[in-house]
DNA sequence: ATTAGGG
DNA sequence: CCCTAAT
């Protein structure tokens, strides 16, 4: 590959990557994906170094000033595969489009290679390393220019990586990544690419339910193709497409085999998302390494489910996980901007604002209802249906523990109540914070149901509390005290953008008030457990009472569990 | 910016 | 969970 070519393919990744502002704004099914993200990712670093593969690696903790939080880097690996499987189309796309540019129809097998041909370097511990094995590629590798892109500078500084005690679960990683890279071997784009524009975005618009504005070939070859790969319906196609290929098919032919593969199961995606909504496995697939900075490594049993389940990535069970992954979306602002004078805005989590709001300047708007405004509540979530009825994604019921609301008068509002509406949030905040493998029993189909009834839209304020976050709340208390709640946010938490350090705040007070609760039921001895006591063994209210003896929460000491357990009782008395 | 505490 | 006050 010469210069020259090197040029041309930069420019071919130029018009992938560097659409205007203007038309992502325009077009809000730039905001639908992840992948989109990255797109946008690298309005902001064109010269695409091998920063801006770090960055889109580590989206998450991405700031664009300080590059990466590199204490919570180490957590963002549940985007990996994905950025890969991105990159690796990126390059696979522009080697193709050169080489059809001299070579107008034959598609050489070299450009086979460029994607099977990855393989993620385990060698350096610590160190995230992924590199095409091809020599020519490796040669100019080093010198990290305009071509990176073609080089697949996917490269993490060491230093990035060795502060933490991850290694063993990046290691483990690594399996899954190569299988995601080897699933992603791309021969979709072979015929996307012999597409028409028109095409392409029909193809499109049966995939994602609504037509696109762009048309640029490119673009829309990596959205379909990602689109596809969300379904979990990408080997299907591939299959499909490549018998299609030797059979000598034209591309009408092509689009309706698109379509027919999507057809079966993919054209509705409110109906999709309705039955799968509780599904274990929506997770999988962005299963995060929750905790892997843990210094006790709490590790959660379903992270390695989760792990597994991407390698198996061939099995149909994968492919269901691929589905619900990720999903289309639509932003909605008409309709909301009516209603904006009933709302207010509100800041939010400290990562998830520097990495999303602050960096990409999306169109993300967090409207905040609160109980004390009278009809707006109900107004706003009837309104905003009405308004945005054409965006009514299915809410994503989220987990909220019914069983405690008849707790309810004894927490902290624990049990939260409908205040926060979120629209217009590009799918990854629901998938990030869902992601926690840990939270798959969260899901509650009764109040999933109560929140459609409700016109909730997807997004879920409230987040229950999972036993082993409970755990790792307890272990960060029991190292450092209560009150740094910071530091256990930092240690424990990194990776759970959505629980601030307030909440663990919060929570631990719950926690309190919930254990002193459990204590005079005890006594009286009742057996009306709520359903977080049968969640959490005896053996973590005992050590919630432990903890509370020992750093006696402020105020909350006077009230119930000083008097009660610090005082009189024996703290141990019920372990 | 964090934390405590009320709602 | 949200908000505010205090630090």
């Amino acid at each position: 590959m010469d210069t020259e070519s090197k040029d041309a393919l930069v420019d071919e990744n130029a018009s992938i990557f560097l659409h205007s502002h203007a038309e992502v704004d325009q077009d809000l099914s730039y905001l639908t994906t992840f992948e989109d993200e990255v797109t946008r990712l690298q309005h902001y670093l064109p010269e695409c170094n091998m920063d801006c593969f770090d960055g889109t690696v580590g989206f998450e903790t991405f700031n664009s000033l300080k590059g990466f939080n590199v204490d919570s880097f180490p957590c963002a690996f549940d985007y990996d595969h994905i950025n890969f499987d991105s990159d690796a189309l990126d390059l696979y796309l522009a080697q193709e489009a050169e080489e059809t540019k001299g070579d107008s129809n034959t598609l050489p097998a070299t450009n086979k290679k460029v994607l099977g041909d990855f393989r993620i370097d385990s060698a350096c511990k610590g160190t995230f390393c992924a590199e095409p094995a091809d020599e020519a590629s490796n040669s100019s590798y080093g010198s990290c220019e305009k071509t990176c892109l073609g080089n697949v500078a996917l490269k993490s500084q060491s230093s990035h990586f060795q502060k933490r005690e991850c290694h063993s679960e990046i290691s483990s990683m690594y399996p899954s990544m190569e299988i995601a890279l080897e699933s992603a071997s791309d021969r979709a784009p072979l015929l996307l690419d012999k597409m028409r524009t028109q095409d392409l975005r029909q193809v499109f618009s049966r995939i994602f339910g609504w037509e696109t504005s762009v048309m640029d070939k490119q673009w829309l070859k990596r959205r379909i193709v990602f689109g596809l790969q969300n379904r979990g319906e990408l080997v299907d196609s591939l299959n499909l497409l490549e018998f299609d290929k030797t059979s000598n098919a034209d591309e009408e032919k092509a689009v309706v085999l698109l379509n027919t593969a999507l057809s079966g199961s993919a054209c509705n995606s409110t109906d999709i998302l309705d039955n799968q909504l509780n599904s274990r496995e929506k997770h999988v697939k962005r299963a995060r390494l929750a905790g892997c900075n843990s210094l006790k490594s709490v590790s959660s049993p379903l992270r390695e489910v989760g792990f597994c389940s991407v390698s198996e990535s061939n099995t149909a069970e994968a492919l269901v996980t691929q589905k619900q992954t990720r999903r289309p979306t639509r932003i909605c602002t008409k309709g909301l901007q009516e209603q904006n004078s009933r709302y207010h805005h509100r800041k939010c989590g400290a990562s998830y604002k520097n990495a999303r709001d602050d960096f990409l300047n999306v169109k993300t708007h967090k409207h905040h209802c609160r109980r004390g405004t009278g009809t707006g509540q109900l107004n706003c979530q009837e309104e905003s249906l009405k308004g945005t009825s054409s965006c009514t994604e299915v809410p994503l019921g989220l987990a909220v523990q019914i069983g405690e609301s008849t707790k309810k008068s004894h927490l902290v509002n624990d049990f939260d109540n409908c205040k926060d509406n979120e629209v217009s949030v590009s799918d990854e905040d629901f998938d990030r914070e869902t992601s926690s493998a840990e939270s798959q029993d969260d899901v509650s189909e009764v109040d999933s149901v109560t929140r459609r009834k409700r016109g909730r839209k997807r997004k879920q304020r409230h987040r229950r509390w999972t036993p082993s976050e409970v755990m790792k709340l307890i272990e960060g208390v029991s190292m450092y005290g209560v009150g740094k709640w910071t530091h256990i946010k930092k240690l424990l938490f990194s990776s759970s953008s959505h629980r601030t350090s307030v909440n663990l705040k919060d929570k631990w007070r719950n926690l309190l008030k919930a254990c002193n609760n459990e204590m005079q039921k005890k006594r009286k001895g009742e057996q009306g457990e709520t359903q977080l006591s049968h969640q959490l063994s005896e053996s973590i209210w005992c050590q919630v009472r432990e903890l509370a003896v020992i750093y006696s929460y402020p105020k909350e000491s006077k009230s119930k569990v000083s008097c009660n357990t610090v005082a009189s009782s024996t703290p141990s008395y019920y372990c």
